[in-house]
RNA sequence: GCGGCCGUAGCUCAACUGGAUAGAGUAUUAGUCUACGGAACUAAGGGUUGGAGGUUCGAGCCCUCCCGGCCGCGCCA
């Protein structure tokens, strides 16, 4: 595989460092695109960093680094892709990218098309990302829709970074909120069939879709179930809401572009066996004892506030047990890195998942959570009043039926995962530029519209480009997008990085309005001599790159690109 | 009380994880079309980054202490 120029560059300024001994260990070297044109297309900070451990003063420093820079990369063969190296106080190392490096950056989107943004910084490793996870107790509301478009987003993206990510939604298909939910429905059924007597469960679930359940059940069986002890019948009533539940869970996710490798069901996976083998090996670790009847897990040796009791003194499991029977089976089935995605009520219970992983000998970082802050819902200015307990909420499918799929992904994606975001129902709705995501699909629409025009003239923009000179491309606008184009990759590896697929929103946002401007500017279908093709087929070329990765962004944020609108 | 997240332009939010003069959208104001999609574009004003210290070549970002908002703190799940 045959480096970019930024690779070269960085692996250049490595050697010369590790040459003069300037350090002992570099570590991350960075190429920085400076917010200012006058600074050049990346910067190195390097020398600055490396100004203590040298003793010397960070210009100096770059001084001779920018040098041999020089030299190194005109050996190599770069001397042609750049325009100039510059040293700026207090020791920036500014490097200027001739056009031609430009045209080359915009031939090989082309070359690239689909696949233009990947990368192999993930290396291959084995990541299990698992998200959503509701109890299967009730519909998906808008926290889990926030938490299902920012995990696929992000599925997507390690994906496209070289990771072999595994999507996996957890089913809670055991324990005490499945038995409430039992419960529920048996009262329902019984409510229907005209029983006055009978009292609804304290912790019960109040949300009308138990009687459409207990209506299907009575239509089914009639009143077969009326009589039965409800010891004996609770686990049919139980099932039968949780598959019901699930199967109506994985089709809102699945309108809402969201799929799973495994769903991971609790009852089948984490058996009785694995649970006491779990427990098992905390007590040889020597992180077990036994206090007032209960038996405990010693969490606070990593770092948790207090021990965890993980068997009651009923004799039952708390959550937290078949939890640490789960998560050590996720590194069994041979995953490197565990990502989970939680909501903000959950955050509490890092720690002590955290101290489990530690305690059976893995690394604290190899399970990382991500906590996604919930989202409220506007509508004409005003949030929109919910209430879990009442089972009054706006659902995930409401939403989508509301604003519809893309439009609803694209606004969770928005903001940074650990802030609130505010959703703006109308907003979302509206067809014009306020609305980002109409924004960025218009410019992928005009890009095609464009196209369409450009083939009635004459000439098919999709083929026949091998031969474009690119060269005709000199203004600074031109010449501006195609390095907003090539961002797209620091972007996504932006987004691997800090576990948060934000950045593709506010990229594509400003990739969009770079080409605006540029249509309003320039004319693309130019005039019908053969210089006038000439400017044609260049400026053809240059939008075919915006709507390329237009199509990859919002193809890896679940969006779709629409020819025209 | 303890812990987590947040606090940036009137409003909603960015800022490449410590980089250079803190940027977008929206709202406000003033402009731009006989031609490729006006669902667009150009420009102006708008800031002591909640406050006070500290760390260093450099802080919106890291540390300490306050102020304000949301959330969590069970032998619940």
């Amino acid at each position: 595989m045959t480096l970019s120029l930024r690779e070269k560059i960085v692996a250049a300024a490595r050697q010369i460092i590790i040459e003069n001994a300037w350090s002992r260990d570099v570590g991350h070297i960075g190429l920085e695109n400076p917010k200012e044109k006058k600074f050049g297309d990346w910067s190195l900070n390097v020398a600055m960093r490396l100004a203590k451990e040298c003793k010397r003063p960070p210009l100096d420093i770059a001084r001779a680094l920018a040098e041999q820079l020089v030299i190194k990369l005109t050996a190599e063969g770069c001397a042609d892709s750049i325009a100039g190296i510059d040293v700026k106080a207090p020791g920036f190392i500014n490097i200027f990218l001739s056009p031609k490096a430009l045209y080359d950056m915009l031939r090989s989107i082309k070359a690239e098309g689909d696949n233009f943004g990947r990368s192999r910084l993930g290396k291959g490793q084995k990541v299990l990302l698992e998200f959503v996870s509701a109890n299967p107790t009730g519909p998906l509301s808008i926290a889990h829709a926030r938490q299902a478009a920012v995990g696929d987003t992000l599925a997507n993206i390690l994906d496209f970074c070289g990771y072999a990510v595994s999507r996996e939604y957890y089913i809670n298909d055991e324990g005490n909120q499945i038995r409430n939910l039992g419960l529920s429905l048996r009262v329902r059924y019984l409510e229907l069939l005209g029983h006055t007597d009978v009292e609804f469960p304290e912790n019960g679930y109040k949300g009308d879709y138990l009687y459409d359940m207990a209506k299907k059940i009575i239509a089914e069986k009639g009143d077969a179930f009326a009589q039965n002890e409800i010891e004996e019948i609770l686990p049919f009533f139980s099932a039968y809401a949780a598959d019901e539940i699930l199967g109506g869970i994985r089709e809102e996710l699945a309108a809402f572009g969201v799929g799973f490798d495994q769903w991971y069901s609790q009852k089948h996976h984490i058996t009785r066996e694995r649970i006491d083998a779990v427990i098992a090996a905390l007590r040889e670790r020597g992180y077990i004892y036994e206090q007032e009847g209960a038996t405990w897990f010693r969490s606070t040796d990593f770092g948790d506030d207090k021990d965890r009791v993980i068997i009651k003194s009923d004799g039952l499991f708390t959550y937290l047990t078949p939890d640490i029977a789960y998560h050590k089976l996720k590194f069994e089935r041979g995953f490197d890195r565990l990502i989970n995605i939680w909501g903000p009520d959950h955050h509490g219970y890092i720690n002590r998942l955290k101290a489990s992983v530690c305690a059976l000998g893995y690394t604290r970082d190899a399970l990382e959570v991500i906590i996604i802050q919930l989202a409220t819902l506007f509508r004409d200015g005003n949030p929109v009043k919910m209430s879990t307990r009442a089972g009054e909420y706006i659902t995930l499918q409401e939403l989508v039926q509301e604003v519809g799929k893309d439009a609803a992904r694209f606004f969770f994606l928005m903001r940074r995962c650990d802030s609130q975001l505010e959703f703006d129902l109308e907003l979302a709705k509206k067809k014009t530029m306020e609305n980002p995501v109409y924004y960025i699909q218009y410019a992928h629409a005009r890009v095609c519209g464009i196209f369409e025009a450009v083939r009635k003239a004459g000439f098919d923009p999709e083929a026949g480009q091998a031969e474009a000179d690119l060269s005709i491309l000199q203004e600074t606008e031109a010449l501006e997008l195609i390095r907003k184009l090539n961002c797209f990759s620091d972007v996504l590896a932006g987004c691997s990085v800090t576990l948060d697929p934000q950045g593709i929103t506010t990229y594509l946002r400003e990739l969009a309005g770079e080409f605006h401007a540029y249509y309003n500017k320039f004319r693309i279908l130019t005039g019908d001599t053969p210089d006038d093709w000439k400017v044609t087929r260049a400026r053809v070329f240059l939008i075919a790159g915006v709507r390329q990765v237009l199509r990859n962004g919002m193809r890896l944020m679940g969006v779709q690109a629409p020819e025209s609108m």
